[in-house]
RNA sequence: GCGGCUAUAGUUCAGGGGCAGAACGCCUGUCUGUGGCACAGGAUGUCGUGGGUUCGAUCCCCACUAGCCGCCCCA
């Protein structure tokens, strides 16, 4: 019988990853409150049109990354429907902001969600099949001020704080603008036109992006490009004036916040909705895959999928890239290692069993972390597990069950004391530190 | 989707056409209530899967699968 595996591209997270992973969205969650966000929980699986229509009918990920099927009918009354398991999370949150009528409240909305999105990508380091985003979206009437380059500036300096938070140094903010619904078709025609006369010296893969899509050319890597790529015309002078005016404004309130920031004239995104205000931050220990996270202004996404004008600004994070990067930083290493729980009781003979787990239950009920050992082990072992997993051990014998007082040494120390069981839980708490 | 590298013990990895190796970890004993050290002993495994070449394949060849790296694209 051939041994069943996680799937290619998805992978089990164990107990040793897990803490760095909770601590990580506990974080989040925390700075997402300080911002005044709540939290949405979106299917994982939508009517695939969602997609179609939102991300882009010719985005890479629409047209060859979604997990898609047919759901069948049930019954003569029922459709088959195509469903899709959710590559990303912006469409739903927006689709949800819709069905609920949340624009109807007249207030901005402040949207956070944290979950796994799927795209059918060839695995590598960084990207997974099944990965896990943490965003957050900003979206509601115009009236509510949801264009405010303000709301961007603070998105900005909110996901600053963030990675300051979360222990990540060294990372850097790459903003651009792509302008809005009108500016960037006229960006690409003259783009397209630019194009014209020098993409026959170009590398093959530019030859391609200037018919499918001029804007990812200006991604090119290849060295010899550069000189080509740097003489094609800015997006920047193409902007309308309210365009020009709205990122000046993002760009003026992140100085004065002191968030730091690289304009990048060449920072296009994959993804058709967004409009203006775009960004990315970037991290050098990530390899290829050195996006930690991105996103932008996406003023006419609601329209695209039915719903009444809200722009919004949003962004989404890849946590499984985040884990990667703090994994790497030295400080994480560290105070992961220091998780220790705080006691290990160890029963003395089989026949104190049921009082070493009386004294556990006392204990945990306390809120103290417990390990229960079992008095089948020769105290050397015991010692040697408690010494693994604890702090400290409280030995559980006949003299203690008998006085009432019970023996505990302090690992770190060495020290070995004799305690009151009613002393017990203040004096593993005190020994904390 | 394309190109490259890799796959051996729980882990990190060495090896090489003829009994499968190291280190660390694990288990046992020296040691019936005081561990970490030391000493002695022990268990590891379809050598990724399936074919082929060969008297014989973990080793060579082919295919597949998976991981990693690069491209594409993205988080």
């Amino acid at each position: 019988m051939t041994t069943l595996k996680a799937v290619r591209g998805t992978r089990d997270l164990l107990p040793a990853e897990t803490g760095l992973w909770n601590r990580i969205e506990a974080t989040a969650r925390q700075v997402f409150a300080r911002y005044n966000f709540g939290e949405i929980r979106t299917p994982v699986f939508e009517d695939t049109t969602l997609f179609a229509r939102g991300v882009g009918e010719e985005t890479d990920i629409v047209s060859k990354e979604m997990y898609t099927w047919e759901d069948r009918a049930r019954a003569q009354s029922e459709k088959t429907q195509s469903l899709t398991l959710r590559p990303e999370n912006t469409a739903g949150v927006v689709r949800a902001y819709i069905e609920h009528k949340l624009g109807e409240t007249g207030q901005l909305q402040k949207l956070y969600y944290i979950g796994p999105q799927f795209r059918r990508e060839r695995p590598q380091r960084g990207r997974y099949r099944q990965f896990s985003q943490i965003g957050a979206e900003v979206i509601g009437p115009v009236s509510a001020g949801s264009e405010s380059p303000l709301r961007d500036a603070e998105v900005l300096e909110m996901l600053a704080t963030l990675l300051d938070e979360l222990g990540i140094s060294g990372w850097v903010l790459k903003l651009n603008s792509v302008g809005s619904a009108t500016d960037r078709p006229k960006y690409i025609e003259t783009l397209r036109a630019a194009l014209l006369p020098v993409v026959g010296q170009m590398c093959p893969d530019c030859q391609r992006r200037a018919e499918t899509n001029p804007l990812r050319v200006l991604d090119c890597k290849v060295a010899e490009d550069q000189p080509f790529i740097d003489a094609l015309p800015k997006i920047a002078d193409s902007l309308d004036q309210a365009s020009r005016d709205h990122f000046a404004q993002v760009c003026a309130a992140l100085d004065a916040a002191g968030v730091p920031y690289e304009r990048d004239h060449r920072l296009v995104r994959g993804l058709d909705y967004y409009t203006r205000t775009t960004f990315e931050f970037t991290h050098g220990g990530l390899g290829a895959q050195n996006a930690l996270l991105g996103g932008g202004r996406y003023d006419g996404l609601s329209e695209l999928i039915g719903g009444p004008k809200a722009p919004g600004i949003g962004f989404a994070m890849g946590e499984d890239r985040l884990v990667l990067t703090l994994q790497a930083l030295e400080s994480t290493k560290i105070t992961l290692l220091d998780t220790k729980i705080d006691a290990y009781i160890a029963p003395l003979g089989e026949a104190q069993n049921p009082a070493a787990l009386q004294l556990a239950r006392e204990l945990r009920r306390q809120g103290l972390s417990i390990e229960l050992g079992d008095g089948s082990f020769r105290l050397k072992k015991s010692f040697e597990a408690a010494d693994k997993v604890a702090r400290a051990i409280i030995l559980l014998g006949e003299d203690e069950a008998q006085s009432g007082i019970l023996t505990v040494k302090q690992f770190s120390s060495g020290m070995q004391t004799k305690v009151a069981r009613a002393d017990l839980a203040a004096h593993l708490t005190a020994s904390r530190i």
